[in-house]
DNA sequence: CTCTAACCGAGACGGTACGTCGTGTCTTCTT
DNA sequence: AAGAAGACACGACGTACCGTCTCGGTTAGAG
């Protein structure tokens, strides 16, 4: 059963490399070299490149989000975005997180781990919504999941597609045209 | 200036492979084979796979797109998201917009492609906005980009981050949120 | 000292998939898997490839020899030669004797296996032209060794070098040359 | 048509590391860091380690025998005989000889190799033969394929089942023996 | 209607990484 | 004491593409 014993090395290298050369860059070779392991010794445990990326990322918690409760939706939704934009766009973690969503579109093993992490997330923020319910800040049948898409759909469509860091000022308007549509 | 004589085989081939093996299937060995040109041919014309990928899209113009007119900013709309969500889930289309998609966020050159098509299309769907504007749909101060950014990206994470395809409920819900937001 | 528990096994794996696979194809972890037995057993008992193979023809006397007496020289010679060439070509043998003998020129450890096998062997032949030499059938200094060398030499450039299986017609042949020359 | 550039060094490069390190010690990548060829370069033009020796040897014709003439059959077969022990143990020649036809018992391509060779030498080894037969050395019915197997197997034998080195004295010995056996 | 420049096919090559197999070693756990 | 189980470093395998180079032909438009 057991496992990897050097698996906390190979995770590491896994990342680092990532962040260094982007993911086409990425080798097993490399990380193997990396790391100080035998090239077969990841093969023996990680089927593809892909998987290897998939574990190392779900284990260092690449995508974690610090959930907010300033009190208003408001706050939460702005503070959320900001961190997601944060992500983006952060040099340690943008080399990360592009390759992963990037890679995710087109490898199905990573799409997978995209999916559970996106529904994970999902999971987590619906009190934040609960919340702003019971303070009369959502008007009824306001799904948080569309509000979500929306919200972070735009922040990924203006930082990785149109190439414009999303900036305070844009966090606070989409939060502010949204809500804007979540109450009248 | 010129520029290769075989180059319409060329681009069909790549477009083709792509669609069938995928971004990381497609090689160049792989397009010389299927345009019956030889391998060098192509590299005296395209110095990478990404170029090749990126001339092929621009010249078939993969990611066309109608500019509705149907009278109201929600039908302008509803119409536009039913395209967009039709491109990134059609099987003819979706693999070749989500490698082209899946690519720009780690390839300089393809994203380039991308951001040029997306302040392209931003142009020509000003006039949109703008007859929204003179029938009174939108309130002033509304950013057209913004209102753009948060519809195409709940498309986009929906069909590609949630791997739920967008039904035409949906895409009625986001546009009906996003407009109350417009107008209120 | 002691010794393997399981060497029965592991001997009968060895020849079983050395006739099968013939020696390159022979793997420690082939005969580990075969004999039911774990790799590292294997290791403990026998330093090589080599070794394995060497103990196990020794146990198995692959290259066993009858000695005839049939009251004459020619008889006996022709039956050892008949038996060599059986050995040489028949189908279960000719795998393993080959194989031992063709290893034998570059790999000192069957090297001395096939060497210590034909001392022994002449050593075991000596009576039979004690024998010869009683009868009159031998003249004086004439060295049995030689007579050997020739006989055997001949079959094996025969078939192996030549790729010829030695007839019975041949073996005739070969002993009436050769006991024309040991008696003018 | 062509063939590989390269050929001479990457022929050069196997019979040196041949000799230095053994059959089984000799690699494709050693062969490629020797000939300062790159490994897939070999690969297009040889499909196996053991078509490349072949090849190789056959260029180098590592086992030439220079046909005598030196007036009886005596004389020829002596010279032909210490050539032949020269070369199988000749610190030169012996890696290379022993080696190929070791392998030849279980490798169908050296084998052809050999067979070819031996097929080949015997055709140029038959007018030593006619000549004695017109000399009268030679009686009737003897056939020449048996003489030179019973000679060079011997010599064969002695080297490298032995062990034993064939020095002049031994040669002369068979060759005497032989002798009287043709003429008898 | 040629001639010349642009273009193409072919063949060979050095090079990186792939994913696999087998080697021989080591430690730990189980009879 | 012997063996089973599992992890490992290591070397080589044979393959796929990469990107480059040289050479010899073909084509097509300008003179």
């Amino acid at each position: 059963m057991a496992g990897a014993r050097r698996e906390r090395d190979i995770h590491a290298a896994t990342l680092e490399l990532l962040t260094e050369v982007g993911y086409d860059g990425l080798t097993i070779e490399g990380v193997a070299a990396r790391s100080g392991v035998n090239k077969t010794t990841i093969y023996r445990w990680w089927p593809s490149k892909d998987a290897l990326l998939g574990s190392a990322m779900v284990e260092a918690d690449v995508l974690a989000i610090r959930l907010p409760d300033t009190g208003s939706l408001r706050g939460d939704l702005e503070s959320l975005l900001r961190q997601i934009a944060a992500l983006l766009t952060g040099p340690d973690t943008s080399p990360v997180v592009t390759a992963l969503l990037g890679a995710a579109t087109h490898r199905p093993e990573l799409g997978e781990v995209v999916r559970r992490f996106f529904a994970d997330r999902l999971g987590r923020e619906l009190p934040m919504f609960e919340r702003a319910v019971r303070r009369g800040e959502l008007r009824d049948g306001v799904d948080p999941a569309t509000v979500m898409d929306l919200l972070a759909g735009a922040v990924w469509v203006r930082a990785l597609l149109r190439g414009q860091p999303p900036r305070p000022a844009y966090v606070r308007e989409t939060v502010d045209l949204v809500l804007r549509g979540c109450t009248s």
